[in-house]
Order: structure tokens, then C-alpha cells, then sequence
DNA sequence: TAGGCCATCTGGTCCT
DNA sequence: AGGACCAGATGGCCTA
């Protein structure tokens, strides 16, 4: 974990002054303060949980770098724009995706999500890579 | 060294 | 009253 702001304790704002209050109220304020930052910590710690199963999840295009959060979300929003759209063509064309369609389907499981970055052909591939728009250099992001 | 990204603290608001 | 959520401020780390 990243170490903590060396400025600022948990001990509370440094605002409320001691002087201004009674030990007891600055203590009952201090001690909700700390509980405060903890819960927050938590609530981040989660977030950031969150986060990190959603890049595992979403394509990387061979980025050795990890995904920032707001790229993770503009790279979740296009893969699922994607997707939809792979969806919405085939059942327009019943065919020929049809039945590299039903394989992927049998791959969409979290455990087994990198079969769905294999391709059979450079058809296939480029099939999917022009169905992604996103971009890294614009923070574009299209369907 | 500047800029991007992030963790943490904090005070405000809303909800139970 | 207390917890959850949020946004702003701040400072550390890393990279070009």
C-alpha cells in the first residue's frame, strides 16, 4: 500500500482546534474523524478492487502498462459497445460469424476470458479490432 | 522538471 | 447519530 500523507493523521482536521472545545467533544470528533478515514479507506480499497477486476477482464491490446481508471472505463465501454455490436451483426447475417459466434460464447466465462483475444484468421481479427474503436491517443470512443 | 496518476484526508450532503 | 458517497485539496511517485 501507498504510504500515507505524512501532513495529514487520522487524528482528525487540524482545524478543530483542541482549545476551542472540550477534551471530550475534541476527542468524540477526533476518534469520528479517524473512523471516518478508515471507512473511506475501505470504500477506495473496494473501488480499487473493482477496478483491477475489470482490467483483467478488458482487452489490453498488448499495453505492457497497466489500464488507468479512467482508460479502464473508456476501454470497458467500447469493448462493450463491441460486443454488442458483434451481437446485433450477426443476428442480421445469421452467417458466417454464426458459428465463430457460438464458439466464443462457450469461452465467455471470467476464468476463461483470453480465448476470446485468439483468433482462427486475420478475418476474424480484423472483424472484431474494427468493431473496437477505442483510442488511447484521443480518449475516443465510438460504437 | 512538468504532468499524469494515485492515495489519503476532509467536509458536505443524503439516507437510514 | 452514524454510515455511505462524493468532490476538492494535497502531496508522493513515476515517466518523458
Amino acid at each position: 500500500m501507498k504510504s500515507r500523507r505524512p501532513s495529514c493523521t487520522d487524528s482528525g482536521s487540524e482545524s478543530s482546534e483542541p482549545d476551542s472545545q472540550s477534551p471530550e467533544k475534541y476527542e468524540t470528533t477526533t476518534r469520528r474523524r479517524s473512523a471516518a478515514n478508515a471507512r473511506e479507506r475501505k470504500r477506495m480499497e473496494g473501488l480499487n478492487t473493482a477496478f483491477d477486476r475489470l482490467r483483467k477482464v478488458v482487452p489490453q491490446w498488448g499495453e505492457d502498462k497497466k489500464l488507468s481508471k479512467y482508460e479502464t472505463l473508456q476501454m470497458a465501454l467500447s469493448y462493450i459497445m463491441a460486443l454488442n455490436r458483434i451481437l446485433t451483426d450477426a443476428r442480421r447475417h445469421n452467417a458466417p460469424h454464426r458459428q465463430w459466434l457460438d464458439l466464443q460464447f462457450d469461452c465467455v466465462q471470467p476464468e476463461s476470458y483470453p480465448c476470446l483475444m485468439r483468433y482462427d484468421s486475420p478475418t476474424e481479427q480484423e472483424y472484431i479490432q474494427s468493431s473496437f474503436s477505442y483510442q488511447f491517443d484521443g480518449h475516443q470512443v465510438q460504437a
